[in-house]
DNA sequence: ATGGTAGACAATCTA
């Protein structure tokens, strides 16, 4: 069994001890982190390669930073979404793990609909798709991540409140929907069709404690791959207690 | 336009 999961977990250093212990109470043979918001030379390794996983990291100063964690070895890491030129922001990274082709992704936030950073949000989605299209639909891939995109009305807590609002605009929607249509099945949906499952609430107002949530991080399996996928969860538990994340892990497991 | 909290990092910026 392999098992894959995705969290957002804003700030390694200020969630070492969740993580740790999450870690040691899972086991996922893969994970792959979002805003880990630190340089790769102060990533904390040790006390990860101590309970089993090899560390992969992009990182950068303050914001973004992505990382894998691997207790199977990992081949052909790249770094850049980009081509050419290295990524301005640690957003991509990807490498091969048990012959699955894992692509981690922080998308960018966007901030709000209109803006400069909602316009680099687009394009860079634009790029992802461009990156994909230079991959084979045939192979085994998975695409994880923080996308900032709840891809329908039933991945979002009020739909009417946020429709057209960041996070949730049609433009965004469709972003993320060209994504998918590269080939992927969205691996929560094989097995749970059904509304109020989220995996991103606000800090702020007691979202999480009301309900206010969004299904933002998600899962993207190849077909060849959808057809291993056995189970697909949303660990809610994570987002509760002491110094929380603001997202909750996702973990999809293959036979 | 605002509000509300968390994190990085030291006055705001990002989410």
């Amino acid at each position: 069994m392999l098992t894959v999961a995705t969290w957002n977990i804003n700030s390694i250093r200020m969630r070492m001890p969740r993580l740790v212990h999450w870690l040691k109470d899972i086991a996922p043979s893969v994970v792959c982190l979002q805003e880990t918001k630190v340089v790769d030379e102060d990533f904390p390794g040790r006390p990860l390669e101590e309970i089993g996983y090899q560390c992969l990291v992009r990182g950068q100063k303050t914001y973004n930073g992505v990382a894998i964690l691997t207790r199977l070895p990992a081949t052909d890491v790249i770094r850049s979404l980009s081509v050419d030129t290295p990524d301005e922001e640690s957003r991509f990274l990807a490498a091969t793990v048990a012959g699955v082709r894992i692509v981690n992704i922080y998308a960018p936030n966007g901030q709000d609909v209109g803006t400069p950073k909602y316009q680099y949000k687009l394009e860079w989605y634009h790029r992802l798709r461009g990156f994909l299209d230079r991959q084979d639909p045939g192979s085994e891939l998975l695409l994880c991540g923080d996308f900032n995109v709840a891809p329908e009305d039933r991945d979002v807590w009020d739909p009417e409140k946020w429709r057209g609002s960041i996070l949730f605009s049609e433009p965004e929607k469709s972003a993320f929907r060209t994504v998918v249509d590269w080939g992927f099945k969205d691996a929560l949906r094989i097995h749970h069709p059904e509304g109020g499952l989220y995996t991103w609430w606000d800090y702020r107002a007691g979202a999480f404690h009301r309900g206010w949530g969004l299904r933002i991080d998600h899962i993207l399996v190849s077909l060849p791959l959808a057809r291993r996928c056995v189970a697909v969860e949303i660990c809610r538990e994570e987002r509760k207690g002491e110094k929380p994340s603001d997202h909750a892990p996702v973990i999809a497991s293959f036979q």
